[in-house]
DNA sequence: TAGATTGTTAATCGATTAACAATC
DNA sequence: TAGATTGTTAATCGATTAACAATC
């Protein structure tokens, strides 16, 4: 099934609030309450499930232990998955921060950085050399990246990781990458993405695009 | 104009391709030149322009001094705008280090901590305790922000933002924030973002959604 | 039962792409 | 001129929203 990426955030986000509102000891949610919580519309969230076959009852909404393990299965939240970050910077430190991976299922089992001061071995994770990216990944089976390098070294980077294995990238560096079809790039560049709000804020548009879901 | 968050980004990825361009000394760029380097297409490249009655040459494409200066106009490039930052962790730093901010016309002009150890106003710029926003944004006028603190504190960093006069901000904290009609919220989750790799990568969508401009 | 909520179909909306005339 | 490229209109595509029957 082709899926939008909009539509896979989504899922994702209800799979938050709903263990959210699992740690508060509510048992049963509706489409309304989903809505609410991520600022969407209480049809969206049904036609979403609809497309997964997921469903809830007439009267009483969804079970929320029942939906969650749903999403779950969905989403793959039942496997591991090991992720590296390219680039031992400031970033790769707020990923770490950023917590809740660990519970997410995503392990950050490595970074890599080209300047021997930063790297540390004994380090958890381990901060290694660009020079062992190859083997680790390849060695690990790692299939996720992320690339947290300046730009003019990304896309070297990114074609190192591509032979090494690696399938799909959380991409910081402001440029576009070149990668094969079926090699998954998210592309997030910050500045534009500030540069963006600068602007809207600029031009005030009255009738507001307020809310985005990036 | 109402206009799509994705246009705006679209324009930003172009004017930053033309100052690169220009630096190796190009003078005229054609629209096909720009979708290449954007991973775009021609034709939305000069439907994008035509919205806003940029104009080029039919033969000779586009003179890369003029279409730039119309770019920077068009996206206020001309204007300096000052933000400042809540929460002084690492995210705030990775920002900081982006750099090319001043270049943009985009000045971090204060950071702000809870934690006092975080503090320092001497520092350039400074890093203020929480208390001091209020007064700091008014006076200063700034409008734009971003939120980079722990999710559970986030909401109410940004009605402090709102009332202090804040327009629009770039979200880094993983929760939906409630806020007027004709203010501008980014969302930038990166861990959901990341998932969101994650999933594509596991359900390996062989006809892939390779290319996201997020 | 009456009221509330789901699940789905159809309508709308908006953005991207294709087609092509204009013209340098 | 012939060929290449723009600018725009129409077609397509996909996602969101509205409407509503089904039913707990």
């Amino acid at each position: 099934m082709r899926l939008a990426k909009q539509t896979i955030l989504r899922l994702f986000q209800y799979r938050e609030f709903l263990i959210l509102a699992k740690s508060i000891g509510i048992k049963n949610v509706y489409s309304d309450t989903l809505a609410e919580a991520l600022g969407s519309s209480a049809t969206q969230v049904r036609k979403d499930f609809s497309l997964f076959g997921i469903t809830g009852n007439k009267r009483a909404g969804y079970q929320l232990d029942d939906l969650l393990s749903q999403l779950n299965e969905l989403l793959g939240k039942n496997e591991k998955q090991k992720v590296i970050i390219a680039g031992a910077g400031n970033l790769a430190k707020a990923l770490m921060q950023y917590e809740g991976f660990k519970k997410e299922g995503i392990e950050i089992v490595a970074l890599f950085d080209n300047d021997p001061v930063k790297c540390d071995p004994q380090n958890d994770p381990p901060i290694l050399p660009i020079e062992d990216l190859y083997n680790f990944v390849s060695e690990k089976q790692v299939e996720l990246g992320v690339i947290a390098v300046p730009y003019y070294v990304a896309q070297q980077i990114l074609d190192l990781m591509i032979v090494a294995g690696i399938k799909g990238v959380l991409n910081f560096a402001p440029i576009y990458l070149k990668a094969p079809k079926d090699f998954f790039i998210n592309d997030m560049n910050l500045r534009l993405e500030l540069e963006t709000v600068a602007y809207l804020i600029k031009t005030r548009t009255k009738a507001g695009v307020h809310k985005e879901s990036s």
